[in-house]
RNA sequence: GCCCCGGUAGCUCAGUUGGAUAGAGCGGCGGUCUUCUAAACCGCAGGUCCCAGGUUCGAAUCCUGGCCGGGGUACCA
């Protein structure tokens, strides 16, 4: 389907060719939508730079791309202002027409990919044995997002949760556990632990491993005995896993993430292939011993003194390393699952580690050229006195009590403000309107930036926030309540025409053609915070025009018709961009 | 030291491919409900876009050099 911009784009085209010939045949004409309201819909800012080319008054270069220009059907308005800026204003019934294909498509106007790609992409990530918490939302939440819009556009995503449940750590939980067992015969069967208990022995472990040698020794053999395989280290092990995968899976439905147990595929996966890793490295030349280790040199990479930083694979201990792992990760997605591009969604720290790894791909061939790696980074949550979030005893906050006290406050704002909702409905609205707050206070932020997490703020029914998205979309359902309790028939509404009569009308018409090309922007920026300023914007808009144009109570049933038309349209792309932003709607709150 | 990221209104943040008078929300001041959810809308006030050069018809945006903050920088992830 051509958007609007590709149709005002071609016509441009067109002009410039008819202007000044095939000489500027490949000039890209810039149009953009207005930088302001008064001066049109859309704009055209191709005349100032090309005058420079052609050494001629740009004014001049305007006005003959505009006498060239078929504006037929298209534009109602056409107008070169300032140093060249070529004004357009579209045809209402151009838009409407527009409108009109889009509200028919079940796609809502995106476009299928040329080539639809399997994409890998790889978030979350949490680690056995411990509770999620706060430091694991934005890579789950951003990471779930992207697959979601990569999916819409009709990508075969492949969902990738690289669990750590694989390293040294396991060694000195194990051995603890042991000793549990040792000292207490009587404890509870190993089990029955949960995830909290795991917490605790993890960090006795810790204590453990530090302070006492002995302890640290054993440690040290059991990593060697889970490694081995040896049966009664592999069953705690895996106890120890299963219990994390269970919670795990309750934080995810929860979050309204789509991560399931067929997306997990831990560390461990990849024991087998990490000898293949390192040998690989040696046949293609680029494995080196550094200070006991082996190593590969990537050009470009210094450590503190200046020297070049190696990327080490194998430890001198013989152990492998996450960028062993990743490596191993990343040749099993492009040759096993046919990856054509693999999203890495992981906090900033990290992004030296994926530029070393995405170069050492590439320089061994396992990634070719036509394979795009992504590393997606993000910074950090922070507390309102600017360091990073923390609760009030400044510990670590859990990622489940984030969720209850997002749910808990939402109940109270809800109950304050709507003390006559259904008691059945209170708990379905609490929990969209708080996680909804709640994961779009970390997208709507630019990613790669750190970002202040204030309860206040998120839960405003003002501003930039989901509950100001969903109530959007809440005002339009209730129009449609109150149509039916009238009798007003809006089943053969999609066959009414669409009157764009007032400026409101026109806004939300705009704002709604936009839909497609935002999604296509995330997708290829992956950066979801755009399409919540689209959202934003288009429930601004939708405001607006609920103010200004009564929709039921409208002066003829043409503008009544076209005006739920819109509205109708306006709750689809609500509902439709809140969920790939992971957030649910209601139909009331 | 070197590398990466950031610095925009009192606060929290947007700012599209370099484009016209830099925009929102909160907070402050003032308006708008007998009428589809006022959980909203409208208006006013508020700016050294960190600084200094440079490129350009045009710079918050690109380049160079500083300043400030965060992160990374050899066997954790």
């Amino acid at each position: 389907m051509p958007d609007m911009i590709e149709q005002i784009h071609s016509r441009f085209v067109r002009a410039l060719q008819g202007a000044f010939g095939d000489a500027v045949a490949d000039t890209d004409p810039l149009i953009a939508p207005a930088g302001n309201l008064k001066f049109g819909d859309y704009q055209a800012n191709v005349a100032m730079s090309l005058g420079k080319r052609l050494k001629r008054n740009p004014r001049e270069v305007a006005d003959e791309i505009v006498a060239n220009l078929d504006k037929q059907g298209l534009f109602d308005d056409v107008e070169v202002a300032g140093p060249g800026f070529i004004n357009l204003r579209l045809c209402a019934d151009a838009i409407a027409g527009e409108l009109a294909v889009l509200s028919g498509d079940d796609h809502l106007g995106i476009a299928r990919p040329a080539q639809r790609q399997t994409i890998v992409v790889d978030y979350s990530g949490p680690n056995v044995a411990k509770e999620m918490h706060v430091g694991h939302i934005r890579s789950t939440i951003i990471g779930d997002c992207i697959a979601r819009v990569l999916a819409m556009q009709g990508h075969d995503v492949v969902r990738q949760n690289h669990l750590g449940d694989w390293g040294t750590q396991f060694g000195m939980l194990i051995e603890h556990l042991l000793d549990k067992e040792q000292t207490f015969p009587d404890v509870r069967q190993l089990e029955d632990y949960v995830i909290q208990d795991l917490e605790t022995f993890y960090r006795d472990a810790k204590r453990k491993f530090d302070t006492d040698p002995e302890f640290a020794i054993r440690a040290r053999k059991r990593v060697v005995a889970l490694q081995a395989g040896d049966e009664r280290t592999l069953k705690l092990w895996k106890m120890i896993v299963d219990e994390s995968r269970t919670h795990f899976s309750d934080v995810y439905e929860r979050l309204n993430v789509n991560l399931n147990n067929g997306d997990l595929k831990p560390e461990s996966a990849y024991n087998d292939a990490l000898v293949d890793i390192v040998n690989g490295l040696a046949d293609a030349g680029l494995l080196q011993e550094s200070q006991g280790a082996r190593v590969v040199f990537a050009p470009g990479f210094e450590d503190a003194d200046g020297h070049p930083l190696p990327m080490i694979v194998q430890k001198s201990d013989g152990g492998y390393l996450y960028a062993t792992t990743d490596l191993a990760a990343a040749r099993h997605r492009i040759d096993e699952r046919g990856a054509a591009r693999i999203i890495y969604v992981t906090d900033a720290r990290q992004s030296q580690h994926f530029a070393m790894v995405f170069a050492t791909l590439r320089m061994v061939g396992w990634a070719g050229p036509h394979v795009r790696l992504d590393h997606v980074p993000f910074g950090t949550i922070l507390g309102k006195d600017n360091r990073p979030f923390k609760t009030r005893q400044g510990g670590t906050v859990k990622l489940i009590d984030l969720l209850d006290e997002a749910e808990q406050r939402a109940a109270a704002i809800i109950n304050q403000k709507n003390p006559d909702l259904p008691d059945g409905k209170r708990e379905a609205i609490a929990h969209a309107v708080g996680i909804g707050a709640l994961k779009y206070a970390d997208l709507s932020n630019d990613r790669v930036k750190d970002y202040v997490f204030d309860w206040d703020r998120m839960l405003a029914f003002d501003g930039n926030t989901a509950p100001y998205l969903q109530n959007a979309y809440v005002r339009i359902r209730s129009i449609f309540r109150k149509a039916h309790e009238q009798d007003i028939d809006t089943s053969a509404i999609d066959a009414s025409p669409i009157v764009l009569g007032n400026p409101p009308e026109r806004a939300i018409a705009l704002q709604l053609l936009q839909f497609p090309r935002m999604v296509d922007v995330v997708a290829d920026s992956l950066e979801p915070h755009r399409l919540c300023n689209y959202l934003y914007d288009l429930a601004t808009a939708y405001h607006k025009f609920y103010e200004a144009c009564p929709v039921l109570t409208a002066d003829n049933v043409a503008t009544r018709n076209s005006r739920l038309r819109l509205s109708a349209l306006a709750a689809t792309t609500l509902r439709t961009g809140l969920n790939l932003l992971g957030i649910d709607v209601n139909e009331q709150m």
